[in-house]
DNA sequence: CCCTGAGGTTAATTGCATTAACTTGAAGTT
DNA sequence: AACTTCAAGTTAATGCAATTAACCTCAGGG
């Protein structure tokens, strides 16, 4: 039995590539197992299970997610730091459709260490938005709109064929364009 | 053995309960069984299997928001119509987690039942649009990012705590607001 | 009154998650 | 160099859910 030099992240990485490729309802730790060329209880070693698994694929991708927004916002400010913040993040969803959805949830209560990634990301996410020069209330409403946008649009985009022939480039500018005057 | 009066209808209501109550990914034929008082192999006369099911309750739910927005949107136009709509759909995702989740899944190709509930549906959303005077693309942009905002909003209100105090009613009021101004 | 089929049943198979009990080889100790 | 130990694997066992198959039975139409 050769070691398979395997580590919680390694496991997670494979955790995420199958969400990924097989959509993470359909993620199963058979396959993860297979991936890692290890029996499925050989996983237990090193991850906790099914749901830590997911938790950890959830963290993965808000840290990756995190690195590409704030790429996207380096050196832009106001309608333009927006856009590109936008566009990374849909880009991300539609690259790693399995690794997102594992994104959205919430840290569950008390789990810091999912809390301080989230933490992370918010912090990039509040940065972009500086050139509007929200205070306050007016920035959280801001933040929430403009990530409630950017969700509603990944989520449908991936799960509700817009059949219609009219660009989904152009709607998603729109509705850039739409909080962007909201927010002025 | 006396007959339990199943119909595939009463199958599929009673899911749909199971959904609301556990969560569409936790809906278990096991659980509807029980619910409808059979054996789990005997939901099999009624229903095709788990994928049938949730089938069944997308349309279901769909055909229910369709009669909540109508009825929210008769009478009014414009941006009151906008603000009816929306807080009917946000209403009917908070109330019915479960039922909502299936319904947001575009039907499969070549669905045509599935495909006529849609229809309606989106016939309702489009006549409440009427008093902005979009035409075309306009419109078709218009319901779109109308959607994605709607479903965002609701998507997140379930899955992602809003750990900030500030109210979440006025989030969904400042983003109606956004996109009543971007449609004039 | 029969007899047939819809609406049930139990039994069997398969796939996955999880736990338990066992094995082994690599690294560090003496 | 041999010894010990423990982390990283293994196989075996359990339980639950979905699905299929094979069987049973009552209720209603001839």
């Amino acid at each position: 039995m050769p070691r398979a030099g395997l580590t919680p992240a390694r496991v997670v990485e494979a955790a995420a590539d199958v969400a990924d490729e097989a959509g993470l309802e359909r993620l199963t730790l058979a396959a993860v197992a297979k991936r890692c060329g290890v029996s499925l209880p050989g996983l237990y070693k090193h991850v906790d299970g099914l749901d830590a698994v997911k938790r950890g694929i959830a963290m993965l991708a808000v840290e990756e997610m995190t690195v590409r927004l704030a790429a996207a916002v380096a050196g832009v400010t106001g309608r333009e730091a927006l856009a590109e913040l936008s566009g990374a993040y849909r880009a991300y969803a539609a690259a790693h459709p399995g690794r997102y959805a594992a994104s959205v949830r919430a840290p569950a209560p008390g789990d810091a260490e999912h809390d301080a990634v989230s933490d992370r990301a918010i912090a990039v996410i509040a940065a972009a938005f500086k050139g509007y020069r929200l205070e306050g209330g007016d920035l959280v409403h801001a933040i929430r709109m403009w990530r409630i946008a950017c969700h509603g649009f990944a989520s449908l985009e991936r799960d509700a064929a817009f059949g219609r022939p009219e660009s989904l480039d152009e709607t998603f500018a729109r509705l850039i364009d739409a909080l962007d005057a909201s927010f002025v």
